[in-house]
DNA sequence: TCGCCGGATTTGTGATCACGCTCGATCATG
DNA sequence: CATGATCGAGCGTGATCACAAATCCGGCGA
């Protein structure tokens, strides 16, 4: 009964389970997957490629962070968000990405600034195509690019694990109502950086924010 | 070969794995473990009369919470914190907690606010007795207590998780520096509750929650 | 006395399997 | 035609094992 069980001895830092709970993640945050899609265990194993066990524990860990839901009998999905949980969750963006955004502004050099305008003009552009995903992505990324100046990973951890519960939700959204306008507060965000103004920053943060999911009909 | 591999069949909602997970959880959060207290896969599966697979997931599950770190060659030990982590912790639960707070003041009604009293008089006496375990217990079941009230599942959790990431610090602090006095805010906080003060309740929190961790030598 | 090396032990990782339960399609019944 | 029961396929859970790498600890040499 004896199966050779690792055909290839792995590069070590790339362990299976790692691989695959880095490309699930990056699906749920991008909003690449609908809210209440069901996943398996065998299916994600089938799909990359390995067997149950690190398919369960990427699972485990995208639960663990709220970015996947799992029914009393195991099953898992994408969360279907309420009404009073996107705002909630809403709510803490708006307590944690100004801070973020204050942190980081004395850190904010030219540079950082010419990215973020860069990264905004691809926004603009996904939302000129009508492509959610690339909206929802290029969105985070803007933020992301600014708050990684804050050189507070604890804090950017947790607004992650937020921008993770809304993923599929945010593509829901932003898929149903397609507007044509382009993301009106990132330019407002770009002026308070470049005037190193901290109340004028943490307002349009904090608006960019909250406005985007205003949205929530439901 | 064949086993008998589950002599008992377990009443479905207490799966090992969840049992192993919330028994580790509270042991953390409470600052039962030191930081930096090492754990073994099959140290864990021995002591809870296991195998390693549910072993494997209440600690990865807990790696992903930050109640646990897991260094590169995947060996598993409460997190040591230094100075910038704690002060970065304790902005958040700055940030949070007194939000949590000012949404829980209109619901709080008198027998809430006896029970926090309990509480805080089992705390006092923790502190007099200078049981560092009990002390951080029910100084985080006194806040718990008043955030439950707040009717906000998402941010209990995220404050939760901060607290789970401190535990280990916290007993390590209040274990140190033995100090014979009650903690001094807590009766700021109930003050302003019956006040329905809710400017003054948010001060007391935050001062609360920020002085505690200010003792950070290491 | 201190530093280094090598084998033995312990560790995490991942594969596989048995088991019991869940869920959905199908069919019989009203 | 709608509704409910039934049965099978598929699911998650947990146990066990092989394997490679990390760790520990002894002794040897300087």
């Amino acid at each position: 009964m004896q199966i050779v069980q690792r055909p290839t001895p792995e590069p070590s830092t790339l362990s299976a389970h790692d691989r695959v709970y880095r490309t699930l993640r990056t699906q749920v945050m991008h909003g690449e997957l609908a809210p209440g899609h069901a996943l398996t265990l065998r299916g994600i194993a089938r799909e990359f490629g390995v067997s149950m066990t690190p398919a369960r524990e990427s699972v485990q860990r995208l639960v663990a962070e709220g970015a996947l839901t799992m029914s009393a009998s195991g099953r898992v999905q994408t969360p279907e968000l309420g009404n009073e949980r996107i705002e909630e969750l809403a709510s803490i963006r708006a307590l944690l990405e100004p801070e973020l955004g204050s942190r980081a502004l004395p850190r904010a050099h030219s540079a950082l600034i010419d990215r973020m305008e860069a990264i905004n003009a691809a926004n603009t552009d996904a939302v000129l195509r009508g492509d959610a995903v690339t909206y929802v992505r290029t969105n985070l990324e803007f933020h992301r690019t600014l708050y990684l100046r804050a050189q507070s990973p604890a804090m950017l951890a947790m607004v992650e694990t937020i921008w993770l519960q809304l993923g599929p939700t945010m593509r829901a959204l932003y898929g149903r109502l397609r507007r044509n306008t382009p993301p009106p507060h990132h330019r407002m965000i770009v002026a308070a950086l470049k005037a190193g103004d901290e109340p004028g920053l943490r307002l349009a943060i904090r608006t960019d924010v909250t406005q985007g999911l205003r949205h929530l009909t439901q």
